[in-house]
DNA sequence: GTGGTGTTCAACCGAACGGTTGACAAAGCA
DNA sequence: TGCTTTGTCAACCGTTCGGTTGAACACCAC
């Protein structure tokens, strides 16, 4: 909660602030590199350095796009010797796919009900903010 | 592609190199006040001012949330007098959509594979980086 | 032990981001 | 004709981001 990370350092836990989880999976996917990886660990497991192979970036810079991809939940590192299966948690999708489709909803709604308000129409100049309270 | 922009400027097509368009919408949902703008949005068109007044950050700093918006493809400005009326576009999430659909189906298609896999079991190693050609 | 392999950590760099302030344009209102 | 409202543009500032290099750590194989 306060120092606590960062000078036993090493493990896990050097959170910080850490952006809300929302946040933190949209921008996770808002690289390209990033959104490749996911693609394709949705075929199968895989090491960094088989991750980063069809890259043309560095180790290091592959780790740290997977560090945020775990840190957004994205993604899980098991061990196996010196190596870090990486392996993709599908269940955090669903966090964008509610948000997604509950303001895409409301939106669709909101349209129709226009539809109706037009075809009511009384005298009033033209609805502009709409019915926001 | 080279100079062309910032030069002429003022109208828009300053677009320099911008990112595709999935980084884009991703991106642009990945902050908090965007995202809940965009929430907003879909209750109700609302002027700049407007959508400004519940935040504690100038109108200028709103203006820029609206214009990454605007480029994301997410929102689409009319003209009123001097107001702005902001409009969410709410087709672009479907982007957005696809892509985690696609991926999340493909990931448990594979998941479901590996239940079967893991029942035959023959004496390969362990199928780490799978049929990727 | 020594050496190689796979991965992360730390420091650095330039570009982009999210915010600020100040100036200004464009339209309505006195 | 001013003055106000609404919004954008431009310049600046500190922080984050995506990348680099170099060093270190962890583990396996001699």
């Amino acid at each position: 909660m306060f120092s606590t990370d960062r000078l036993n350092s090493n493990r896990k836990e050097r959170t910080i602030v850490s952006a809300d989880p929302l946040s933190q999976v949209f921008s996770a996917l808002a690289d390209p590199t990033r959104r490749d990886m996911v693609a394709r660990l949705t075929l199968a497991d895989a090491t960094v350095s088989e991750l980063a192979e069809p890259y043309e970036m560095s180790i290091q810079a592959v780790s740290k796009h997977l560090r945020v991809l775990e840190d957004a939940g994205l993604v899980s590192r098991s061990r196996d010797a010196q190596r870090r299966p990486v392996h993709l948690e599908a269940d955090v999708f669903d966090l964008m796919t509610k948000w997604i489709e509950r303001y895409r909803r409301q939106a669709e709604e909101r349209y129709s009900r226009l539809d109706g308000v037009l075809r009511w129409m009384p005298d009033k100049p033209n609805t502009r903010t709409g019915e926001e309270t």
